[in-house]
RNA sequence: GGCGCAUUCGUCUAGUGGCCUAGGACGUCGGCCUCUCACGCCGGUAACACGGGUUCGACUCCCGUAUGCGCUACCA
């Protein structure tokens, strides 16, 4: 911990963008975990001094995005646009004591210049020349009065920067490195590396937790923490998440956005749990972690140097375990609007059906990896089958006897009185016996019959569930199928 | 190009000089369970980037090379 900050005060800063990426909600996770560890605060401020790029509904996208992964925040929320004289009143403490300076310069002029310094093989650095430095007082009151516009650039100090991060160590940057950087823009706004010293340092805050693609840049932070007389924060940089491909995760890569994991089906406890365990790890063999138990083992010490790859078959892996461990209520909570959406049922289905649907959705339940699977692969529970699979009736429904097997099942479901597992059970394997068939031979074409499916839970729970009338019926639509479509079924082959 | 950072199974990772014949998880492969699909269980495959040091001893420390990523904007 560093001297000066008695209490831990963390913040996620994101540009808004529109979204909330699934790189950003990791570090947002790292913060807050790391606020609720230490009984610090976790604070959330919107950087939006980019004009052209940010607006109300792109903050909104970000806020739910943190809303649903529970990733509540402390105090009110800051926004950047909303700063602006602050940010002006510490700018001109800067001129005044001449660790800063206007810049006349346009920006087509820069260009050319870092152009012309390209092309010649050399790097462009506005330092080496100083041009506005140079200006006489005359010549910038002149300016001032033909409302020239003007930047103000960060006159860097000679020689080097070293700093530790707590997660890389020691880095040292020779000043050559560096620039006059630019820290507040012609237009009024101050630039991303001044309004984050301003703002971390305005809000107290202690650590800094965020991206790594920021390492090369803290020098620069430092120098203004320095020249503006500032405790600077510890510094804690995480690595980046990369695409299959090892390139920076981005759009061509998928979902980027946590809302498009939402719509696929993930629940946000799975989502904290697998971005928790990119790039950090408690140091034991555990996978899955509760929240509680994410906050007791975390520490800034697990978090790795090493970019990950974002792989998603463990996520839906781990979505698979979660699921698994829903409640039957919780997860038909969950699902009812897709449900509803589907098509398949109503609000007044649900409430009318409830025991049946929750029946269902236990049987589910372990064959389920995204919430939204569960319309398609629950269907024919509340739809006759819209179609028979092609591969199923070529295997189940070609041997030339198989309306009679269906014939006899369904006079022998007929007599049943106790339609439940335990009660079907017995019925068919006493046919089989008689009919001298393994269980499978009669299983097969009646999984197809009832489901349309050459796959679904175990027969009898589907029967059970089903009802007696809708199995009667269903077989016998099947059989009346196969008969007025003989060759389609015998010409698969 | 310059600078910075990184480099253990395909992927996420454990490992902080001897406990490593390198452990776990996802995936994959094989098997069991079984009416199918899942679940579950059992087992297999698979890695210390490379080259030099340091050391009695290196996955662990140092140097170099390679590769990757990041920064190098009046974007954040």
């Amino acid at each position: 911990m560093s001297i000066g900050f008695e209490k831990i005060r963390v913040r996620f800063a994101p540009s808004p963008t529109g979204f909330l990426h699934v790189g950003g909600a990791r570090t947002a996770i790292f913060n807050w975990l790391f606020a609720h560890k230490t009984g610090g605060k976790f604070l959330l401020r919107i950087e939006d001094t980019d004009v052209q790029r940010s607006g109300l509904d792109e903050v909104d996208a970000i806020i739910q995005g943190l809303q649903w992964l529970g990733l509540d925040w402390d105090e009110e929320i800051i926004y950047q646009s909303q700063r602006l004289q602050i940010y002006r009143k510490y700018i001109d403490e800067l001129l005044l004591s001449g660790k800063a300076y206007k810049c006349f310069c346009s920006k087509d002029e820069i260009e050319r210049q870092r152009q012309k310094a390209a092309d010649e093989k050399r790097d462009f650095r506005y330092r080496l020349n100083r041009t506005c430095l140079k200006r006489s007082n005359e010549e910038i009151v002149a300016f001032e009065r033909e409302g020239r516009l003007f930047a103000v650039r960060f006159k860097l100090p000679e020689g080097e920067t070293v700093f530790t991060d707590h997660v890389y160590g020691e880095i040292k940057v020779d000043h050559q490195q560096l620039d006059d950087f630019i820290i507040l823009r012609s237009d009024g706004y101050p630039t991303y590396h001044f309004a984050v010293v301003i703002d971390d340092s305005e809000m107290g805050i202690s650590h800094i937790i965020r991206g790594d693609d920021h390492l090369s840049n803290t020098p620069k932070h430092i120098l203004l923490y320095e020249a503006l007389g500032k405790q600077p924060p510890v510094f804690v940089h995480v690595p980046l998440i990369l695409g299959p491909d090892k390139q920076r995760l981005s759009k061509r890569h998928g979902a980027t956005a946590v809302g498009e994991y939402e719509k696929a089906g993930y629940l946000p406890e799975t989502v904290c749990n697998f971005l928790s365990l990119l790039g950090w790890s408690s140091g034991d063999d555990r996978e899955i972690f509760s929240r509680e138990e994410l906050i007791r083992e975390f520490s800034l010490e697990g978090i790795s140097k090493k970019s990950a790859v974002f792989d998603e078959q463990k996520l839906e892996w781990m979505n698979g375990q979660y699921i698994m461990a829903l409640s039957d209520e919780r997860l038909l909570e969950l699902v009812q609007p897709r449900l509803i959406a589907a098509g398949l049922l109503t609000q007044a289905d649900i409430e009318k059906d409830k025991e049946r649907i929750l029946k269902i959705l236990a049987l589910l339940k372990p064959r389920l990896k995204r919430l939204s699977e569960v319309p398609e692969i629950c269907s024919y529970f509340f739809e006759k089958p819209q179609a028979y699979d092609e591969k199923g009736m070529r295997k189940h429904w070609r041997a030339a006897d198989v309306e009679e097997k269906l014939e006899r099942l369904r006079t022998a479901f007929g007599k049943v009185t106790d339609f439940t597992t335990a009660g079907l059970e017995p019925v068919l394997r006493e046919l089989c016996e008689g009919l001298d068939l393994s269980a499978a031979k009669l299983i097969h074409p009646l999984r197809l019959a009832l489901t349309g499916r050459t796959f679904s839970p175990g027969i009898f729970e589907v029967m059970a569930l089903l009802g007696k009338e809708v199995v009667l019926e269903r077989i016998a639509a099947a059989i009346e199928f196969i008969q007025k479509n003989p060759v389609e079924v015998n010409a698969l082959t």
